[in-house]
DNA sequence: CTGAAAGCGCTTACAG
DNA sequence: CTGAAAGCGCTTACAG
């Protein structure tokens, strides 16, 4: 900008003047700024324009992964943002990306929020997080009051363990995620609820726990196939664990559906692809991040009078992977 | 860190020693300033830093779009800077995202090269780029010269080509992508060799052009199968233009790979999806991401006593979309 | 061992 | 209409 200034035979006021649109600048010089500019190639520095101002007019997102739904997400946030004029940065820590330990969402988000950004997207965070400018949260942990965008969980493990019943099934397991997010939580007491309704008991025996990695949905598979009493279906609360019930089921001599079978959620591409295919709930993840990032618009800008913890519907897909019980 | 200091009552430059672990501070006073941080729950300011100081250990990375390949690339960027202590920025701009105009490399790089990153990745540019801090392609533009990394898309396409010629194909033609880039006009060399090498006619009346978008294969495949004495296969430049291949051979009647061999390149999800499975060339795009971050670590350090433009190998994947042509 | 001061590249009242 | 100056939150020679 000093150069430009300088080329022009102006001040850096003056420069900064017309860099930014403002009024009172005499059609001349705006002229002869403009031209140095060109010549230049400047382009203004947005740290350090973002330390001198309170506005950046950038979203930040920080995030622990990037699988193909955090692309979804993204690909949701960004068609939320287009047209806009806001544009959007995210912050990936290296240390923290393999194994993210506790507290990694507020330290990535503090990176952001000093006063780069005008407010964050923090995607599926693993505790509450503070910050001075506003923040919300796809996939809170559970009793959170942050503002939110989640699936609408609840009914989405209904529908699941409703299309179990009206298969036939009357003994289902159940097979758990990791219980401090609200997702996991919603989940389970939906089947919970569906159970509940059907006027059938909630037999702690066929209910086990993982935490949403795949591998930890291996023990509670087989304590749940192994028994003679085993169950005839089992809800998953990820597509993720899902597709290691299906290995356990093959280990273990299961046929799929015809003596197990098995309902997911979430839609991963590769459910489509499992042999056989998964039935599962779908949540839509673009839709997620579209949500979020109209709802930081909204914080943003101070319209706070809708509610600040949004649901996003579920939609089940019936594929290969649920049958009626055999007799 | 004002008010950690008075809190602490030492200067801030005190305060800062103690941040970044400079020697020269008192145990004592150490210890008041990590206490009042603590309880203070101060972060450094990322731009504050970054405008202050030349080196701010974060890479920078433009995009323009956010698919499932990109999320790729980005868990190999990650996977090399895991441990290195450096972190990483995605910068995407709202308004180029959905149809970025020439030039949106140069802007969004021009956003974090100030003094917010020591280098950038820019994922599959247009054109040339040019910075203060080093930058790396993947993917460049042709005839590029600036540091990239690509896959061997020249030995990809004549593995590709060599495939078909081996199950007994003669008449092969060719779907190529947008020219300007370096990976379309590789496969393109490539199909041509394999070809010449075999001591078969390159016929110009088997080469169509589409720009990488999957859509616009479908006119150079009309043009390609209409005709009586069409080929017997078909190499496309990309898996997204290979698929809509099959869908237009399929409108026209003709069985893959009954009548028609299809050979992709990139190996996307949806290919091994595909009905048939289409055949392709699978380039890794967590390798690209690996090495764009190696590459650019190298060049931050200022040794540069490697090529600078590196190869990703690729491989051959045989599915269902390639057979011997009828006879 | 510690503090006062300059300065990174900008923006914005305040004078003129 | 334009410029000199203060200050955003830091770091780092320079004194002491």
């Amino acid at each position: 900008m000093h150069d430009v200034a300088r080329s022009a035979g102006v001040s850096i006021a003056t420069v900064s003047r017309v860099v930014n649109g403002h009024y009172g600048v005499s059609a001349d010089t705006m002229s002869q700024v403009r031209a140095a500019i060109e010549e230049l190639g400047y382009e203004s520095s947005l740290v350090a324009t973002s330390l001198r101002r309170n506005r950046t007019n950038v979203f930040g997102l920080v995030t622990h992964s990037f699988e193909s739904y955090t692309a979804e997400v993204l690909k949701g946030v960004m068609e939320a943002l287009n047209g806009t004029g806001l544009d959007l940065i995210i912050y990936a820590n290296s240390d923290t990306f393999a194994s993210p330990s506790p507290g990694w969402e507020q330290r990535n988000l503090a990176r952001l929020s000093g006063t780069l950004t005008d407010g964050c997207i923090v995607v599926t965070p693993w505790s509450e997080v503070k910050s001075r400018t506003p923040v919300v949260a796809i996939d809170p942990v559970r009793d959170s009051t942050m503002p939110s965008v989640t699936a609408d969980n609840l009914t989405g493990a209904v529908t699941a363990v409703n299309h179990l019943l009206g298969l036939g099934h009357r003994r289902i397991g159940f097979i758990g995620g990791r219980s401090s997010l609200a997702a996991a939580w919603a989940r389970e007491e939906g089947y919970r609820a569906a159970l509940t309704d059907a006027d059938l008991p909630v037999d702690p025996a066929l209910i086990g726990r993982g935490d949403f990695h795949p591998e930890t949905a291996i023990a509670p598979a087989r304590a749940l196939l192994e028994p003679a009493d085993r169950p005839t279906a089992i809800f998953t609360a990820s597509d993720g664990m899902a597709l290691k019930v299906l290995e356990v089921a093959r280990e273990l001599g299961l046929d799929v559906p015809g003596d197990l079978s098995v309902v997911g959620f979430d839609n991963i591409p590769e459910s489509g692809l499992a042999q056989p295919a998964l039935t599962t709930i779908d949540q839509s993840m673009h839709q997620l991040g579209y949500e979020a990032a109209r709802l930081l618009q909204e914080l943003v800008a101070g319209s706070t009078d809708q509610p600040l913890q949004r649901f996003v519907p579920t939609e089940l897909v019936v594929r290969e992977s649920t049958a009626p019980p055999s007799t």
